[in-house]
DNA sequence: GCGTGATCATGA
DNA sequence: TCATGATCACGC
């Protein structure tokens, strides 16, 4: 028996209740009800917990360059919280851009796009809880604000810099106070085209951008306090 | 290899 | 204990 992909919602609204009408299932309870058998572990399936969520909210993007939701420009994003309701791992956003950048600039950058409007879902992440037992948290619909964006601007705007000036290799996920840049790939030995000091085109290891945990920690606070 | 979904595992 | 750098799976 196959059980097939929940419909797409058609609206914001649509899709928030829908999400918020997981919150409390297991992630046990989620996958029986899509027909899946989960995994003993995340260790050979980390995509596994945000496959499943987005099948039951009808995501439709797979594994295009588009947000999750095309239709609605809404990005799912499942986030590992713990007992405490802190973000167990940092958050990653997209693949940063590493050559062709003439013109590019933060306004019409793929990464505030992505984070111009993103559905949170907190799941229990702690690995003493057995996968099947982890719960559902409520969702959270975020748009960045002012001063969030000033900040994912001000990273950005410097990790560019660096990219453009052939100072990729240079970077370490140290760099930027709420965005990071860190390798994004199978394994080290993958390598892609950047720009060299000397302006020359190098090999090196792809990389992704990716929020830090103090970052979506206090995007989720504020949630929680309001 | 690239981009999607991310978490793992180890050194500091 | 925790963040960094490395890694896993999949479709194309």
């Amino acid at each position: 028996m196959t059980i097939s992909r929940q419909p797409a919602p058609n609206s914001e609204s649509e899709l928030f209740s829908r999400a918020q009408a997981l919150a409390g299932f297991t992630l046990g309870e989620l996958a029986e009800l899509a027909g899946q058998i989960a995994p003993p572990d995340l260790r050979r399936d980390k995509g596994w917990v945000g496959q499943l969520l987005e099948w039951h909210l009808g995501a439709t993007a797979g594994s295009q360059p588009v947000p999750d939701f095309a239709n609605l420009g809404i990005e799912l994003k499942t986030i590992p919280i713990s007992h405490l309701g802190k973000p167990l791992e940092t958050t990653f956003v997209c693949v940063a851009p590493l050559i062709g950048l003439q013109g590019v600039n933060w306004e019409n950058s793929h990464i505030r796009h992505k984070l111009a409007r993103v559905l949170w879902i907190p799941v229990e992440g702690e690995r003493e809880i057995p996968l099947t037992e982890r719960h559902v948290g409520s969702p959270l619909l975020w748009s960045p604000s002012a001063d969030e964006e000033a900040r994912l601007r001000q990273d950005w705007e410097e990790l560019m810099e660096l990219i453009v000036l052939g100072k990729v290799e240079q970077i370490t996920a140290r760099h930027g106070e709420v965005l990071q840049l860190r390798p994004k790939a199978a394994n080290s030995r993958v390598q892609t085209d950047a720009y060299g000091a000397d302006g020359h085109p190098i090999k090196t290891l792809p990389r992704g951008f990716y929020l830090k945990t103090q970052f979506t920690a206090e995007l989720l606070k504020r949630h929680f306090m309001l």
